[in-house]
DNA sequence: GCACTGGGGTGACTACAGTCACATGACCTT
DNA sequence: AAGGTCATGTGACTGTAGTCACCCCAGTGC
């Protein structure tokens, strides 16, 4: 049972009232996961939407042969396995928790009953699947680029998000990726994500500052990395 | 303007009534685009949806170099352009004609409209964004394979669709896509497609028939290949 | 104290896909 | 018939990212 003022801090939940969100609460159940736990399976018919409230998700998948693919991440506040909402379709891919996280599972059924009457939520879905699919098309033409370095670049250009490009002189990424995540990312091994992390330190464009955050030292010159207008 | 009749040819469109079909169609209006046609340019607020009649088109984009990359098909019936629908942000792709095409456009906000007050538009477009979604997911764990022969083997797989891996003796593609076309989809040269192609032809695992069409002649290998039990 | 794990760092080697430079043949238009 | 474009073929060369093998170090559990 899960209390409706926890559900109404969920964005896309906030436009319900108390009544119907206690009564999404009374189905809805709380799991915690230790880092690498498996919040949804693909290729399941998964049952909940898991609306993340503690932690960080990301949403993977395997190759035929193995390799992990790495898609996007799941921040608090959002959600994840919201596809079968719409076509009851098995999850196309895996979701497992990179930190210690805590989600709120809510039924499909529930939602979905909802979803059908209450047009701004359908409408908060639309919007965030038109942004997942500009998102994936994005880092899609990332893995276009021949050129190693400026891929990297570019995502690290990607994940300091907006705030951090306004204010150049402090721009950083909080709880950066593992260079693994990275790599599985980009298409790219470990080891090179290396290679061209050190590269980018020893130029002082970027600097570790303790396992949780990464400082981008000279922002000017890794968007002109990204941008391919000097190369590394 | 449009007939009615032409706009209920299009699956999403049907549940609609004569009327506001009719309605719609004084807004829309009819446009012709020869090959590499530009349907849909990335970056801007179209202000159209763009429903296929006749032809095949392609969404593509390009890498911050200059480079293509190939995204998805739209065949006739279908439709492109609708993300704008929900969040009016601009078209995260181009998309072009890849052979001379008939395309019926039908301006955003009409359709805006209508999709607030019908609910199987709506559940339609989610169905539909869903699916998107799951192919491009699936597209993206195509790209991880290292093996490149496989990864051409299971973008032919891909293509040869459902029907015709029930009836594996008449296995075919019509209208293959070249494979220029093939190698922005894959991150692969177009000479290295190429030569995929012509060991397949070697071991008459496919046999080119005229140009609009590519025979499967040994569906299980092509099968094997791509799920990596046996290399090429 | 110790073992264990996971993230990060590095060198040597090599396979392999990209690139470039051509060639061919089909098909258009004029 | 000539000229153009486009899809496809093919050889030679080369750069580069993957792989493998190993290292260190910090955190954590017992």
């Amino acid at each position: 049972m899960v209390t409706p003022e926890l559900l109404s801090t969920f964005p896309i939940l906030k436009p319900l009232s108390r009544d119907i969100l206690s009564q999404l609460g009374k189905a809805a159940s709380i799991r915690k996961f230790a880092r690498r736990g498996i919040v949804l399976n693909a290729g399941e018919q998964e049952e909940n939407v898991c609306f993340l409230f503690e932690g960080r998700l990301q949403g993977v998948d395997f190759t035929i042969d193995g390799r992990e693919v790495g898609l996007y991440f799941v921040e608090p506040g959002d959600f994840c396995g919201e596809l079968a909402l719409f076509d009851k379709g098995p999850q196309p891919d895996y979701v497992i928790a990179l930190t210690s996280a805590v989600v709120v599972c809510i039924p499909l059924e529930g939602l979905r009953e909802i979803m059908l009457s209450h047009p701004p939520i359908v409408n908060y879905l639309g919007i965030r699947m038109a942004a997942r699919l500009r998102q994936m098309t994005r880092q899609r033409s990332l893995l276009g680029l021949p050129n190693i370095a400026q891929r990297v670049c570019c995502q690290l250009w990607i994940l300091i998000g907006e705030d951090s490009k306004k204010a150049p002189s402090q721009a950083q990424i909080n709880n950066p990726p593992t260079h693994m995540e990275i790599a599985i990312m980009l298409n790219l091994s470990r080891e090179t994500v290396t290679r061209v992390f050190q590269t980018l330190q020893t130029k002082e464009i970027v600097k570790r500052d303790g396992p949780s955050r990464l400082l981008i030292t000279n922002v000017q010159a890794l968007k002109e990395y990204a941008e391919g207008s000097k190369e590394l």
